[in-house]
RNA sequence: GCCGGUGUAGCUCAGUUGGUUAGAGCGCCUGACUGUGGAUCAGGAGGUCCCCGGUUCGAGUCCGGGCACCGGUACCA
């Protein structure tokens, strides 16, 4: 016995088979068409990167970044990209021709280190759009409803796309007496409410506690008048937008930069209503926060109502000081970013995708060595009609094992064709379907046989049409 | 990172106070049924019992260490 190797894949890292592929690619393609529509444009970018690029110049400074790391034969510093912004911002730093606004679409696979979890790879998928060098809220405008419209082209059902923006959390830090140092922690803690909920945001924000595992988490020691403001601005109802700006006025009454701020949260929504994406849809929604540090004015980012365990499948927000890093320049952004695999499950869900696995339509077996002439024409005949067809290829010689194989991968029609059939002129598709249903009622064989349900003959000239027509029966069938 | 749990066939799992040649169901393959998927029946293939060490006449079983996975929790630019 020669030593074989063991199959298998490194931890959090997973193959996908044809039909989570055939749901993904549904899935990327329509969501393309919407940004095409909207005129973006597509990347691409290497997976590898070189690592000052992916941390930054002042390595170090972010610690405990999960990169992987990778080795070429000139031993440079490498890692795998972590996500598809910075290499954007490199693009646009490098590529100082580009003409600006630089509007574009990515979708590729991005990489971390991290522990896997439930739902979480190492390796996954994102579909980002983001448009450079824009200050315009309608830039903003633009990414929430391109966000609306590619979740209804998705068939998700209700949902809620909400923002806010660091503007407004940066003006509640001011009116709680919390120092602008703090921002990053206060905005961590409050961006896991949905999550954990207020009592333990409360307590995070304070004395910190103690969890269930016995572990303890560090609270931020703000002083209760502190917290209690918080909380009375997390109140602020997002319900109608309008309301929730009159709201925002009051509260931030006297507090700097606010009136500024609410302005332009003002003109972003009142584009969005004119358009006709209503309250039901987008929200002003002081209570989201989203953990990224580099946000620096609107953020927001969408949920599935009729999946909401699936968090937030779509967020996103601007950022006008990224590409400082490249250039020392400010410019200024704004994007989002859909978790592909996140958003696919909850499509699956949500029976928005089917279990699809194969991508032929018709199978034709091969029953008689002497008829393989027959066989490859009417394979021909039938992709040159459109319609997508495998021909066994198999060694399988009776028909039993290759209806099987046609079976396993789900094929919807077969082809069967004889000697007998070859003598008369016709040929016989089965519908599998069909043929699946009645199996579930007969418990005798030869009654099976006998019945050859899902059947029929046609003349060996009407395949094209005999097979078109009964795809679209089952296509309606199966609506 | 921390707490807890689990590692036995492709998958899900059983395996007695430590005792001969390690089992079941599902799946897979072959046949009954040489022109029909499902069901049924018969047969077959498939094992480093996670790894290393220890105790013992004897370890899947007990002990020590390691690794992996699962659940919870934290982190997540």
């Amino acid at each position: 016995m020669p030593e074989t190797v063991e199959p298998r894949t490194s931890r959090g890292l997973r193959d996908l088979l044809s039909d989570q592929m055939l749901a993904r690619q549904w899935m990327i393609e329509t969501i393309r068409n919407v940004y095409e529509l909207y005129g973006f444009v597509p990347l691409s970018t290497p997976a590898i990167e070189f690592l000052d690029v992916l941390r930054g110049s002042e390595a170090g400074q972010e610690a405990q970044q999960s990169i992987f790391t990778v080795q070429n034969p000139e031993n440079e510093a490498l890692g795998l990209r972590f996500d598809l912004t910075v290499p954007l911002a490199r693009v646009v730093a490098q590529y100082r021709e580009l003409p600006r606004p630089f509007r574009r679409y990515q979708v590729a696979p991005v990489w971390r280190a991290d522990k896997p979890d439930k739902g979480r790879f190492r390796e996954f998928t994102q579909f980002d759009l983001d448009s450079v060098g824009v200050e315009s809220e309608i830039a903003d405008t633009e990414i929430m409803a391109g966000m609306c419209d590619t979740l209804r082209a998705l068939k998700v059902g209700p949902f809620r796309v909400r923002f806010s923006s660091r503007g407004i959390l940066n003006a509640l830090l001011a009116f709680a007496g919390i120092p602008q140092e703090r921002s990053a922690d206060v905005f961590r803690v409050l961006d896991k409410l949905d999550k954990v909920g207020p009592a333990k945001v409360r307590l995070e924000l304070t004395t910190g506690y103690v969890d269930a595992s016995g572990d303890p988490i560090r609270g931020l020691g703000l002083e209760n008048a502190q917290v209690d403001k918080i909380e009375r601005f997390l109140q602020i109802p997002a319900t109608d937008r309008r309301a929730t700006l009159d709201e925002l006025r009051a509260t931030f009454s006297g507090v700097e930069g606010a009136a500024d701020e609410l302005a332009k949260i003002e003109r972003i929504s009142n584009h969005l209503y004119s358009l006709g994406y209503a309250d039901a849809e987008v929200s002003l929604d002081v209570s989201i926060a989203r953990g990224l540090a580099y946000y620096t004015g609107p953020v927001f980012e969408a949920n599935l109502l009729d999946a909401p365990q699936f968090g937030s499948v779509f967020g996103g927000g601007r950022y006008d000081e990224l590409v400082m890093r490249f250039l020392g320049e400010k410019i200024p952004a704004v994007g989002a970013s859909i978790g592909v695999d996140r958003l696919l499950s909850a499509l699956v869900h949500l029976g928005r995708v089917g279990a699809q696995k194969s991508t032929a339509k018709v199978l034709i077996s091969r029953m008689d060595p002497a008829l393989e002439p027959d066989y490859v024409a009417m394979t021909w005949e039938l992709r040159r009609a459109g319609i997508p067809a495998e021909l066994y290829l198999g060694t399988a010689k009776g028909p039993g094992k290759q209806l099987k194989y046609a079976d396993a991968w789900g094929v919807p029609l077969a082809v069967l064709y004889g000697s007998n059939e070859k003598e008369r002129g016709v040929v016989t598709l089965k519908d599998m379907d069909a043929g699946r249903r009645r199996a579930e009622a007969l418990a005798n064989r030869q009654e099976w046989l006998d019945e050859r349900p899902g059947q029929r003959e046609v003349p060996r000239g009407d395949l094209v049409a005999t097979v078109r027509e009964m795809l679209a029966a089952q296509g309606e069938a199966g609506r």
